[in-house]
DNA sequence: TCTGATGATGGTAACGTTACCAAATGAGGA
DNA sequence: TCCTCATTTGGTAACGTTACCATCATCAGA
């Protein structure tokens, strides 16, 4: 007696394909194509099989299922924090796409953390997963290889130009820079600061469309004001920012920050100093947060859609889960200028 | 000839047990003792295994291990929205807690939808996770009664005197508008209204603690506002309150919103309407999120600690996980009033 | 020397599903 | 009537892992 009644084994346990099987009179088998493939059985087993199926309240085991097809309907979502406006867009544009498609997207958030996010990396390898859609975290990328070797497609967020990413979506930090800076100088700004993050590759090529935008115009100045955090950029800096200027006479006639978080920040610091903006000092941020068309004086900013940009690497992922040799490819995003009262 | 040599088979593949156990000359088992039970393995086989998994840069499949073991280290975490601040919070909470046990945890946004709640219910338990945390969205709660039938434990975040729920966590919402209420009441606030969506039962306990104080001080009045708009509460449905106020006649001087997003669309509009906060309307909000403490005037508000919540759900889960017997828990989390300009 | 206990290791089967092929059925044409 | 082909169904095995039990060596105690 090797095995004994599973229905006296588990009696908590959830019903099986056998169990429906069983109660559908049909094989598991039958079972399975009806449904994961209803048009090849015939419609009265149909029938039976989704009334059994009704009738044991049956869900699927998707790990076992992925187990055995070797494609885990799942695709891991590798970010530095969820609360970020931008990223949490591109997890509902994942999802909008891969959702109606049976696919989990299964999130993880490196805080920022290299370290963390090897970690992550191996754990989201052990889920066995379809794809993986990545925001680099840091700079200097061993990961990249990581995935290379694991045979795990994997869509990064990058610059539009990045050269050794293999499936990837962005935006052009240069032109975004540049389209920022000409506004800037085309008002009269003279003096401007670029505020960003020390350590983020991508950012200095936003930093330096800025700069590509002052030689067009004789007489204006680009500096840069490096932040000596790395990457959780808050409002407090914003205001940091400010607070230092002020130190120093406020030399400086428009700001420029690569994220609306901080920008937001100087507002309010501006606001308390009673440094009038945009008057006396132009502010920009970058993302266009729900909060910054709501401020006072609303904050001019670049719009990313981040929804879209999820979509595409979903998109992109499909295709090369669809066909393994689909080359390089990197699809642009664009973004928008959005001039408000800031600047 | 029935299995060709797996080498030929599946070059791509990723290595797995047999193939680490075929390089460290032990067996299968052996392996899987040596990764998830070291110290039942001889140092010196664990040695040699730890150099094949090495070697082979092998990554276990959890999947499988979760089927064989039928124990998917696998947490769901089901919610409105992710970019509430609180509900990411609780994620963070969730994944500092769980991550070190070796969880996952799979998160899915129900955007406010109680159909969409429903269907991914569903996805979830097709990933059999040990448990499920979950922030209901709506009022009636079949959901409940799924999961209790279901069999996986599943933790909500309510009310700490919710009847109905197994297991959860939750702070007092009337508590937490009685001690609003009173601050408002006591620093000399006579005609208060508190803003909510309609159709959350929970927060109709805080309006009901709002009301508690107003009896303890004469002459004072509590009104209610009901927002048209279900749930996601946007900054625009605080300004749009402010300038309905405005139109009747501003028949108020306390303004308690149920969260601080739209407290900060009104706190916004006030400043381009120039209505003096506090002097004139005192306004509150609820969460202290991140930019409540930076706009000028500063928000009042109330913390509530959503990574402690988040730990506190994890915790709940784990202890049902290890005993199936464990009784109807609800676990109390304390919030904080915190006063600052606004009112 | 033998017994029994202890600890390390391996063999077998099973988790729930689907891929793959075989078998059965029925229709249609020669 | 027989053969072919298409359609529908079922049987078997396998995905990668671990639970369970059997085995074997080792060692202490009698």
């Amino acid at each position: 007696m090797k095995s004994p009644g599973r229905s006296i084994e588990r009696p908590a346990g959830r019903a099986s394909v056998k169990d429906v099987a069983a109660r559908a009179g049909v094989s598991p088998m039958t079972v399975s194509r009806a449904i994961n493939t209803p048009d090849a059985v015939s419609p009265e087993l149909r029938e039976r099989v989704q009334k059994a199926v009704q009738a044991l309240s049956y869900i699927p085991n998707r790990a076992a299922a992925g187990l055995q097809s070797n494609r885990n309907r799942i695709v891991g979502f590798l970010m530095p924090d969820l609360s970020v406006p931008h990223y949490h867009q591109m997890h509902v544009g994942l999802t909008k796409a891969l959702e109606p498609l049976g696919y989990s997207v299964l999130v993880m958030e490196t805080r920022y953390s290299p370290e963390r996010e090897r970690i992550l990396a191996q754990v989201m390898l052990g889920w066995n997963p379809s794809g993986v859609v990545r925001v680099a975290t840091g700079a200097n990328d061993d990961l990249r290889d990581f995935f290379r070797k694991s045979r795990v497609p994997c869509c990064e967020f990058v610059d539009f130009k990045d050269a050794g990413c293999e499936l990837g979506v962005g935006y052009s930090h240069e032109e975004a820079g540049f389209s920022v800076g000409e506004h800037m100088f085309r008002s009269g700004r003279k003096r401007l600061a670029v505020v960003m993050p020390r350590a983020v590759p991508r950012l200095d090529m936003q930093y330096q469309g800025v700069r590509r935008a002052a030689r067009k115009f004789p007489g204006c100045h680009v500096q840069r004001i490096l932040l000596k955090v790395p990457s959780p950029l808050s409002m407090s800096h914003g205001e940091e920012v400010i607070r230092e200027l002020i130190e120093n006479g406020l030399p400086t006639d428009a700001l420029v920050f690569l994220n609306d978080t901080p920008a937001i920040g100087a507002l309010f610091e501006c606001r308390r100093r009673q440094i009038d903006v945009p008057e006396r000092l132009a502010i920009v941020g970058f993302g266009d947060h729900e909060i910054s068309s709501h401020i006072v004086p609303s904050l001019t900013t670049v719009r990313l859609d981040g929804v879209q940009l999820g979509r595409a690497c979903a998109d992109l992922l499909l295709r090369k889960v669809d066909d393994a040799g689909l080359k390089r490819t990197i699809v642009k995003i664009e973004c928008a200028f959005i001039p408000r009262e800031s600047a």
